[in-house]
Parts: structure tokens; C-alpha cells; sequence
DNA sequence: TCTGGGGTCCTAGGACCC
DNA sequence: TCTGGGGTCCTAGGACCC
């Protein structure tokens, strides 16, 4: 039996922790560079707003219905994610942390003496008070049904937050009212095609016999097939799996043209990248960066190149040198560019890395100068040590005009408690 | 004009080996 | 008309997730 426990509107639950006069007031947090809206109130999915919208389309009607506006906080989201992730295990020795505002739990061999329902009840209550974060739960045999359970506490408003779906009459109701592009494993693309076919539900496609599944949408549709019927699929991954690659890329705040700034961007995202190679203790084979010029396709320059490491590595600077020649490659003179990015690629366990007769690089050393510069950046702030490329003008920064305060990671942004006098 | 960022898996087809 | 059998690796494209 799983439980997914899945935090309701989570960056904008995350915003109101500290700034309660949001409550019942429209709310929505915006991409980067505060282009899309990403994380919607209820209020504010009752105004029309759509998930994914661009601001601009918007403008008017966050004048006009005084919707409050936020920059992502990611820092915000990830260390109030933490502290969720954290409650949520206690109440299970084998917690999967599925993304920034969701886990599995498994619920097989846990005394629960008043049942599911209310342990689940008991989960949701236990996050309320210890981390301020509204939550839904769904409880079902396979994970796929989990997630069509969670669905419905959020949505049905008489199952107050949790919908376990016990007995196969439960599932087949919960499966007939699921419209079929809400499974997860059917996205945009699946969901008319099944629809053309008479497939509307769930419910239609778990009839549909398996072989047709099998043969019109690969493995993968059958698996969700099979999950649909009560068989496990996807069981719980408790360790997060190595990252295969690693991405750091950024819209830039405006244009931007000249080499120099656009590699001081680089230097920055490689860095990025770099550390949370080391995080989980890889090395990469392999540098890719890319760029995009101003406005649409087609017209708009893009670019993008690989180099290869004669050995992997995981430290910023030796990567930097490959991304620098990546980027002098794709660099064109006279192009104003709006987006950059980096991606570290044949991504192996460090201590599995291939070396070289012919290596002259001192892997030590640099090994040492990163652990040092990792665990300065830690205790004191990220990027406080740094490379020189990575300073500079910053002229690619993002917009970010509705930043809220970092209330629970910075000495100077936590709340001041002021007395009234009298 | 203005539209995010980060991932994974599967398949088909081409190129190659013996 | 008939034309072996078995394999690997790589890439592009398509699909999905949050």
C-alpha cells in the first residue's frame, strides 16, 4: 500500500507561511525572469489562470483583481520542501522524495491501529503543525492509483484531504470519473489520441485489452496499464538515482551580446553544475553548452557544442576551461543572446573514473581546493568563494521584481516580532 | 515585444562487428 | 523467385514527469 502525500499549491502555501494577509487573496509565483506563472492559488486558479500562462497575458487582470505576485524563492521552496520531507519520515521507514512538494510512503507493515484513513489524517495534521503546509494524501495499492487517490482528496471537498482507495469498487469509481489525460504516463500527446479511440477515462483504457496497449504505447503505457489494475509497476526508490546529466541554464534578465558577459553566465552555471556533480560525488566525460539568440524560431541564432574531457572530472575550474572552448565555438559576434546554458554529460561515479597515461592534471589537488571551497560555501553562503570568471558585471541576472525575503536560510531576512507600545 | 527550468525512458534506424 | 544469423553502439525523435 502507497500514500502519496502531496502539498496543495506548494510555493504559494510556501509564500503565505510567513505573510499570512495572503490568505484567501489571489496568489500566483512566477518562472524566472518572471515571464510564466508556475504556482497558482486556489483564488487565483478561480480567476482564469492558467498554469504555464505568460505574465504579460495577465497584466491587466492582476491589476484589476489585485492578485499578489512572486518571483520564484527556490531557496524558500527547497529548505520548507526539506522540513515536509523530514516530518514525512517519521511516519515511514521507506519515504520517496518524488519532486520539491511530493513523496510516496509505504504503508505495508506499519501498525496503524485506527486504519489508513486515519493515519493519513494524522500525516496531513503532523505537516500542518510542524511546518505550516497544507497537504493531500492518497492512498492506493500501486502508485498510479495513489496519485489518482491524491487527486481526488484535493479536489472532492467532502474527503477533507485524503481519499484512500481500498476496495476495488473504490478504484473502478475513482477510475470512471478520472479523465484519462489525468493518469500519470498519459500527457499531452497520448491523451487525444486515446480520446479519438473512444478512450476517455481511466476507467476506458484500464478495459482496453493489454496487447493493444502494449503494441499502440511501448512498455511504458503498459505499465501504466498494469498499475491501473492493481499490479505494481514502480516500486519506491528511497536513494535518488546519480543524475545521467546535469543541467544549469537561465533566461537572461535582457540581452546580452558581448563574449564577456555572456561567459561570465557560463562560468556561473558550470559552477553550478560543477557542485552538484560533486553533491553526488561524479564526474562528467563531458561539457555541452548551448545558446539562444533574441526572439523566435525560425531566425533566431541557436548553437550549441560539445567537448570531451580526456579525463572526467568534477572540478569547476578544469570544466570551465572545456565550457569556455564550447562556448567560443558558438559565440557569434554581433548576436544578442537571451538564454545560455551548460550541460555536464557521461556522467560516472568518481571513483570509477578512467584515467589517463597521458593526464598531467593534478587531480588531488584539485579534489582538495573543491572540498574546500564547497564546504566554505556551505557554512557561509553559496558562491562567497568562487571563480573570477564567475564575477563581473552580472548583466544576465534575471528579473526577479517580486522576490519575497529567504525567511528560513538568511540571518538578515528572518522575521522581526515588534512589540506594540502602548 | 514580452513565454521556465530540470530531468528520464523508449524506440527506430543506421552503422558497424563476427 | 530464391538471398543467414546474431549481435552492439549511437543518435534522433518522441513521449513523459515535476
Amino acid at each position: 500500500m502507497y500514500a502519496l502525500v502531496d502539498c496543495n499549491n506548494f510555493f504559494v502555501s510556501c509564500e503565505r507561511l510567513f505573510n499570512p494577509s495572503l490568505n484567501d487573496r489571489p496568489v500566483v509565483v512566477f518562472s524566472g525572469n518572471d515571464g510564466c506563472v508556475i504556482a497558482r492559488s486556489n483564488e487565483a486558479k478561480a480567476l482564469g489562470i492558467g498554469m504555464g500562462q505568460p505574465a504579460f497575458e495577465l497584466r491587466e487582470l492582476f491589476e484589476r483583481e489585485k492578485v499578489a505576485l512572486f518571483s520564484s524563492n527556490h531557496i524558500l521552496y527547497g529548505d520548507i520542501s526539506r522540513r515536509v520531507m523530514s516530518v514525512l519520515s517519521q511516519f515511514s521507514p521507506e519515504v520517496e522524495v518524488y519532486s520539491i512538494d511530493e513523496a510516496f510512503l509505504v504503508l505495508d507493515g506499519i501498525t496503524m491501529p485506527y486504519g489508513a484513513e486515519v493515519y493519513a489524517r494524522t500525516i496531513a495534521e503532523t505537516v500542518m503543525r510542524c511546518v505550516g503546509i497544507p497537504v493531500s494524501v492518497g492512498i492506493a495499492p500501486t502508485k498510479t492509483l495513489a496519485k489518482i487517490a491524491s487527486h481526488r482528496a484535493k479536489k472532492i471537498a467532502r474527503y477533507g484531504g485524503v481519499c484512500h482507495l481500498a476496495t476495488p469498487d473504490q478504484q473502478a469509481i475513482a477510475l470512471m470519473e478520472c479523465p484519462i489525460g489525468d493518469v500519470w504516463g498519459i500527457g499531452r500527446r497520448l491523451a487525444p489520441k486515446l480520446l479519438e479511440q473512444g478512450v476517455s477515462t481511466a476507467w476506458d483504457f484500464s478495459r482496453l485489452p493489454r496487447e493493444r496497449v502494449r503494441r499502440l504505447y511501448t512498455v511504458e503505457g503498459e505499465r501504466t496499464w498494469r498499475e491501473l489494475n492493481g499490479e505494481v509497476c514502480y516500486s519506491v526508490d528511497e536513494l535518488p538515482a546519480s543524475r545521467l546529466s546535469v543541467t544549469v541554464s537561465r533566461t537572461f534578465g535582457q540581452a546580452v551580446t558581448t563574449f564577456d558577459d555572456v561567459y561570465e553566465a557560463v562560468a556561473n552555471f558550470t559552477s553550478t553544475a560543477a557542485q552538484r556533480l560533486r553533491r553526488q560525488g561524479s564526474a562528467a566525460g563531458a561539457v555541452m553548452v548551448f545558446v539562444k539568440g533574441r526572439g523566435c524560431s525560425p531566425g533566431c541564432y541557436m548553437g550549441a557544442l560539445q567537448c570531451t574531457l580526456p579525463v572526467a572530472s568534477d572540478s569547476t575550474i578544469e570544466l570551465l576551461q572545456y565550457a569556455r572552448k564550447a562556448l567560443v565555438g558558438v559565440y557569434r559576434r554581433g548576436e544578442a543572446y537571451k538564454k545560455a546554458g551548460v550541460i555536464l554529460q557521461h556522467i560516472v561515479p568518481r571513483e570509477h573514473v578512467q584515467l589517463s597515461l597521458f593526464d598531467t592534471v593534478d587531480r588531488e589537488k584539485h579534489h582538495r581546493l573543491m572540498q574546500v571551497m564547497d564546504s566554505v560555501n556551505k557554512q557561509v553562503g553559496s558562491k562567497v568563494l568562487r571563480l573570477g570568471a564567475e564575477s563581473g558585471r552580472q548583466v544576465w541576472q534575471a528579473q526577479r521584481s517580486h522576490l519575497s525575503p529567504c525567511y528560513t536560510t538568511s540571518f538578515s531576512d528572518i522575521l522581526v516580532v515588534k512589540a506594540h507600545e502602548k
